[in-house]
RNA sequence: GGUAGGAUGGCCGAGUGGUCAAAGGCAACAGACUGUAAAUCUGUCGGCGAGAGCCUACGCUGGUUCAAAUCCAGCUCCUACCA
């Protein structure tokens, strides 16, 4: 039911192609997911999603637990059906929810207290209730229930949280009882190198289908990402998927392909797209700027989105001023549209051995610096 | 014509002698956003200056006072009610 094939690897950097067949269908990697955090990706329809070339979109467990409840999604039929998406979704645990809602909640080795950010009430989640929630949604994939640390965090700190972590991964594979369901377990560790080479070895003992590597993209710089990445991956299982969570920047996309991982996950799309930001080949805009007032030109010449084969900047800047809905969608698209095509061209290069090159034009192209107007 | 109330920064609107270049909101301008407490948040928002500071400002004109957006007089305009 669950299965990952290496297809095409390329020859000069650790960049894979490959296939993931879960139970609502092939994923081709290496892909980007959209974050659909309470069942829907946020201003996005399902045909949309589609449209897009989406392949598989995330879950949360912490917040369908709040609301509106895992019994309730289980008596619509699951989370593909509830939401109306028939491809392959992926559930975050509540891990995450550790480290962003840190003011609100207590971590034990049992598991962890939270206080509810919409009432405040308490609740105690463990990772056999992570896993039992997830298996009422009924996502493709579930994670493991992990403590994402904070950043900069002290080794000591570290090393406990990561404890805490395969301990609490051995926990939910012993709780985790649908076959229907893989369960990946996450590499913590921060950004210390032996740690993390630790933590993929032990997990690797308890024996996951998949790995996401976590604590990253939490404020450290590039650099430390990569260093990370550099050493862990290489130390990673080659039949099985890597998935670096919560990353998204395009350049972490590229850098983290060459460095051998196969599934992304970000709000940066759809979250940017909604305040005005969008990623091109050339760079980032921001289209609320005046400058874009009379600019009648598309997002990116170079994109075959709906948004970009239909609009102008001008157009789409009209709508933030004004407010409306339409500006967040648009944008929420084509952002969506750049990131899931980036994967789709970046295997199509790994698959015809020009992997290099192509990373090389893409640096070439996409400016970080202030834009160009 | 009479009576009463009112005129504050792009707009709305606090402020009734000094701590006022003037609360707050809106608009505007810019920035941030990486397993979503985010259609959110932050900053700037009279002029000059790196800065201390200086200048110009609370309808207009004049006055009282060490000191006026705040008090007084006249004027202009607006609103409500009465004729």
């Amino acid at each position: 039911m669950f299965e990952y094939r290496l297809t095409a690897q390329c020859p000069e950097t650790g960049a894979r192609a490959g296939e993931l067949i879960t139970p609502h269908g092939v994923i081709e990697t290496p892909v980007f997911m959209p974050v659909g955090t309470q069942a829907t990706v946020k201003a996005m329809t399902p045909p949309e999603l589609e449209e897009i070339g989406a392949q598989i979109i995330l879950g949360n467990t912490y917040h369908l637990y709040m609301r509106p409840g895992a019994d309730i999604v289980e008596e619509a039929g699951g989370l593909h059906k509830f939401m109306q998406w028939h491809h392959p979704i992926l559930t975050d645990s509540g891990g995450f929810q550790v480290f962003s809602l840190s003011e609100l909640r207590k971590i034990t080795d049992e598991g962890v207290e939270f206080r509810s950010h919409l009432d405040g009430s308490k609740h105690f989640m463990r990772p056999e209730d992570s896993m039992d929630i997830q298996q009422k949604l009924g996502s493709d994939i579930a994670m493991a229930f992990d403590e994402c640390v904070v950043w900069p965090t002290t080794e000591e700190y570290s090393r406990a949280a990561m404890e805490r972590t395969i301990s609490w991964a051995k926990r939910c594979k012993e709780h985790h009882s649908r076959e229907d369901q893989a369960l990946f377990g996450i590499v913590q560790g921060s950004m210390f190198e032996a740690q993390r080479i630790e933590c993929i070895k032990r997990l690797e003992d308890i024996g996951f289908p998949g790995y996401g590597i976590g604590g990253l993209s939490v404020g450290e710089s590039h650099e430390d990402m990569y260093r990370i990445l550099d050493v862990l991956c290489p130390e990673m299982p080659v039949n099985k998927p890597r998935y670096l969570m919560g990353v998204g920047h395009p350049a972490n996309l590229i850098e983290g392909v060459a460095r051998g991982i196969d599934m992304f996950d970000c709000v940066l799309p759809t979250r940017n797209g909604r305040n005005g930001g969008v990623l091109t080949s050339f760079g980032k805009l921001n289209l609320k700027n005046r400058g874009f007032a009379r600019d009648f030109t598309p997002i990116d010449p170079s994109c075959g989105c709906y948004t970009c084969r239909n609009f102008t900047r001008a157009y789409i800047r009209h709508l933030y001023t004004a407010g409306e809905i339409l500006a967040a969608r648009l944008c929420s698209w084509h952002n969506l549209y750049f990131l899931v095509n980036l994967m789709r061209d970046a295997r199509k290069a790994i698959i015809e051995g020009r992997y290099p090159q192509f990373r090389r034009d893409f640096f070439a192209k996409f400016n970080e610096g202030p834009m160009q107007l």
